[in-house]
DNA sequence: CGGCATCCGGGAAGATACTG
DNA sequence: CAGTATCTTCCCGGATGCCG
């Protein structure tokens, strides 16, 4: 029978979607499924596997990972690639479009921080930690800062620039760097966001700091979080 | 048995959170669910009444309604209010911090707007509407042109000032505006965003156009949308 | 192991009818 | 008008198993 495959590429069924023309609806009818929009947040800093994005979204079960990724797909939003052989793998990758939605995360993110019920100290993914380093830079803390911070988490290595007030994250190559931390994404979240001081961190063995300390230190103070409703002004 | 009433303020059960310290997914678990979203768009522009919103939210049933309205109000999103008397009736009405949701669908609506399969010939709501000409204001063709537009739409009347490039869409009088619109918010949507001719629209009585009507040529075309994306840049 | 199908239990969403 | 009660349908999440 060889099983006829009529899945239906998991576009939202008609009865399922908002018969709305505003954006923000059709935003919704395309990746507001549960899980879609955090699929395309592992993606915002370069393409994964299957395996990787089911460890970094903790939580998912494989078969949403599968429609969810069907379904983005028939959106246009990511792309299924095979990489050539030395290692055929295959993996995900969001088109040009889907790169476009980062300032969707921005300004959930934002908004959500000032949420009561907001929680810092949970979980996080390390491409979480690197765009809201995008997010929550404060540009007039980093004005006349210069470094290049590095930071090496599982087996995958990130670079953060600072120059002139504006700042660079993404995927590359740590050695270089002024200063290098090593460590699980929540642990360099407990300092930056947390308020946890690094030698806490450093001593308890959760982090390792390589480099120039002081730039460290000074590092985890640029990414200030809003404050919380209730105190405003 | 007078039931009981045990319906509990219907925040997401903690099986069903993401437990992630990432701001979007916090976001996503205060108004992730279906037509949450929605909800907080239709209170943009000032509180409504149930009613109201189930008549603008074509397609969602009172009992999702009346959970979303639960939960938002127990994430500190909005509030249920009694208007006092002559008419005392209840209305709801976002709190500060959910006004602040607004670029949420500002950057939503951009990003989607570029979709293949976004089709702006579907119904509106006069708030979707409005909050379209906020996000899709062309600033350099909407530069030194001053005009008050009035809308009636339905039993409400809505406002758009454009001075200095800017542009500001609110409820309000409408009369004395330099032109009126009268009809549905889809007629209005198919001059701006369809393309369709103003003259059409009023011959086939959909639309009732008062004052300058050079002025409304104008401003039909002051909101363009994005290309989509394969007619890339 | 990576990717995908299948079956199942629980729960959220949708439709309809009903009540104060 | 502003919801509630109830029933059905569908989605989500977990487990298992197949195939390369």
């Amino acid at each position: 029978m060889k099983s006829q495959k009529v899945t239906g590429a998991s576009i939202p069924s008609s009865r399922r979607r908002y018969e709305d023309a505003c954006g923000a609806a059709h935003a919704l009818d395309l990746v507001g499924e549960r899980w879609a929009l955090l699929v395309i947040r592992e993606l915002l800093l370069g393409p994964k596997r299957f395996g990787d994005l089911k460890r970094d979204l903790a939580g998912i079960s494989a078969n949403v990972l599968t429609q969810r990724l069907e379904g983005l797909e028939a959106a246009g939003v990511l792309i299924r690639r095979r990489l050539p052989p030395p290692v055929p793998a295959q993996v995900y990758e969001l088109t040009p479009w889907g790169y476009e939605a980062e300032p969707i995360f921005q300004t959930l993110g934002r908004w959500a921080a000032r949420s009561p019920s907001h929680d810092p100290s949970l979980p996080l993914s390390a491409v979480s930690l690197l765009l809201s380093f995008r997010t929550m830079i404060d540009p007039v803390r980093a004005e006349r800062l210069e470094m290049r911070v590095g930071l090496r988490v599982g087996n995958e290595s990130y670079v953060v620039r600072l120059a002139g007030g504006a700042v660079e994250a993404e995927r590359g190559e740590a050695a270089g760097a002024d200063v290098i931390f090593t460590g699980p994404a929540p642990a360099i979240a407990a300092a930056v966001y947390g308020g946890v001081p690094l030698d806490a961190l450093v001593a308890q063995g959760a982090l390792k700091i390589e480099g120039d300390r002081f730039l460290a230190e000074r590092f985890v103070t640029l990414f200030p979080l809003p404050p919380k409703v209730g105190a405003e002004g």
